[in-house]
DNA sequence: CCCGGATCCTGCTGGC
DNA sequence: TGCCAGCAGGATCCGG
């Protein structure tokens, strides 16, 4: 699920539910949300006691929220599979099956981190300053970030993204374009089902060599990934309600809108050929072969 | 420094 | 029916 799309639904989501509280008693189940925390389980819970949330943060796909404590943030990080849900006072829900974690908030509503797979994590880290001055990402102004995420570029729908300079860094570098657009440290937030979409949309194969692209069509593939994650969030962005922060982007945008990605052997909207499945760095790519011509070895 | 592959988990699906 | 290989939307770590 969680793409740049589904990770701003869950910031926009806690940043109108959860600001504001302060955190009375954390609870972990697990030895894996809490191995990214220096201190461990017990520092974690130490730090979020009593603290209140200030603001909710999102840069790529790390979401965090901001302490009082100065220079202080809880990082989140949803890995494969991880949700996050605000539990009303009253909500009478049995603890989801894969609860790694719960927040009590003061106002008796609770915050749960549900992750089945278990690559998510959280943490408590220090903050840092951003490299270029500018805010740590969406959602705040201060011009820090937590150190986990200080290597991890800015995103297509951050405006202090310098754009000009994400296309030169994309044309130095020497491996394929999908790659590059899977790369958080270039340019973050796209993951294996919106790189797809994105070379779909621009008629670009992952397999192309970056320093043989040409301005026009790295242009190209950034204004489609731009396109694609904004339709994407607009989808997502209109399924949760007040108690229940929805990650689920399976259900809106996931099935009816995508053009390539799990749609092996369906038409290609554009022109109808089947779309082809290739495995690619041990996952899937979808694309269509007449749209997206497959490079020739050496070649553009 | 840059690049690519292996690796950390759990659960579901599909083929035999 | 039952079993097991294969696969799933991510980031980090390590070797070359």
């Amino acid at each position: 699920m969680p793409e740049l799309p589904e990770v701003e639904t869950v910031r926009a989501g806690l940043a109108g539910h959860v600001l504001g509280r302060r955190v009375i008693d954390v609870h972990v189940h697990g030895t894996r949300v809490a191995r990214r925390h220096d201190g461990g389980e017990a520092d974690l819970v130490g730090r979020l006691r009593g603290r209140t949330l200030t603001a909710a943060v999102r840069r790529g796909k790390f979401c965090w929220l901001l302490l009082d404590e100065p220079g202080e943030a809880l990082l989140l990080h949803l890995g494969m599979s991880g949700q996050i849900l605000v539990r009303s006072a009253d909500h009478g829900e049995p603890a989801a099956p894969h609860l790694r974690a719960r927040l009590d908030l003061d106002d008796g509503s609770a915050l749960d981190f549900v992750d089945q797979r278990t690559f998510g994590y959280l943490a408590v880290p220090d903050l840092v300053p951003t490299a270029d001055g500018g805010p740590g990402g969406l959602g705040s102004d201060v011009p820090a970030l937590p150190a986990q995420v200080a290597h991890i570029a800015r995103d297509l729908l951050d405006p202090w993204l310098d754009r000009v300079a994400l296309a030169a860094a994309i044309r130095r570098r020497r491996t394929e374009l999908k790659r590059a657009l899977l790369d958080q440290t270039l340019v973050s937030g796209i993951g294996n089902i919106y790189a797809d979409e994105s070379l779909w949309r621009a008629r670009l194969h992952g397999a192309r060599p970056t320093d043989a692209l040409r301005p026009v069509e790295v242009a190209r593939v950034l204004d489609a990934a731009a396109e694609v994650l904004a339709a994407a969030l607009a989808a997502g962005g209109t399924s949760f309600d007040a108690m229940y922060v929805d990650v689920d982007g399976a259900s809106g945008w996931f099935e009816r809108e995508l053009a390539a990605y799990g749609r092996a052997g369906l038409p290609c909207p554009r022109c109808g050929t089947p779309i082809r499945r290739e495995s690619f760095a041990n996952r899937s790519s979808y694309s269509c072969p007449r749209c997206q011509p497959r490079p020739r070895r050496g070649a553009r």
